[in-house]
DNA sequence: ATTATATATCGCAATATTACGATAATAATA
DNA sequence: TATTATTATCGTAATATTGCGATATATAAT
């Protein structure tokens, strides 16, 4: 027990979830924020910025990379981390969808 | 260790993590849509629709009840669970609030 | 080559989530 | 009141997530 039953579920219930997952901790919503706010995209001051250590961070960089949401190249020293345009574009429909087509038909 | 440091994070980022939460789990997803694309509201369906035992069925719902997404009365026999419209819309215009703000400007 | 700085990974502990069977509670009906 | 149908709660097991220190890796500068 205890074993999530993904497979019960359709492709696109799967998809939402994934999304609504990546988002479903503060430290992400957090980061992608502060990248998504920086001019450019240097930011390895996410560790002051958020308050956690850098294992952590590190760890749900790679949570919302797995995803696609953002992606990273080096840039000299430092690793530069930015909001995946294209896919954002995709994932924000699939989920605004989502929320429109519910229906208030009742109580 | 192990404890989710939610106060270290700004009142706005906690309740988007809130709401990603909730529809961060495929059967929540499935729940949510299938309450909608009802006519009336009686849904003692749902397990046989979802596929889960009555017992995670029962906690699913309450965890969408806790975000105040669905509200649920008695209907005679039958409970009947609504999406809350108010609650929607709130949660719909914070999320894509969200996804809206968010700028690409590097890489 | 060595050093300094930035990021990733490993290993572990604490906590949270998911799922289900069993059982309790609730409400309509016989 | 007894029965039946529906939903909620309890207890428990399995798994997942969160967080951090320690350590490894990668790049830049010296």
């Amino acid at each position: 027990m205890g074993v999530s039953k993904t497979h019960i579920f359709s492709e696109k219930h799967n998809q939402i979830a994934s999304i609504a997952k990546v988002m479903s901790h503060p430290a992400r919503v957090a980061i992608l924020e502060y990248i998504s706010r920086q001019d450019g995209c240097i930011c390895n001051d996410l560790v002051d910025e958020i308050g956690l250590a850098q294992a952590t961070i590190s760890q749900h960089l790679n949570e919302i990379k797995k995803l696609g949401l953002i992606k990273g190249t080096f840039e000299g020293k430092n690793l530069c981390y930015c909001i995946d345009q294209n896919t954002w574009d995709t994932l924000q429909n699939l989920f605004g969808e989502f929320f429109q087509n519910v229906k208030f038909n009742c109580c």
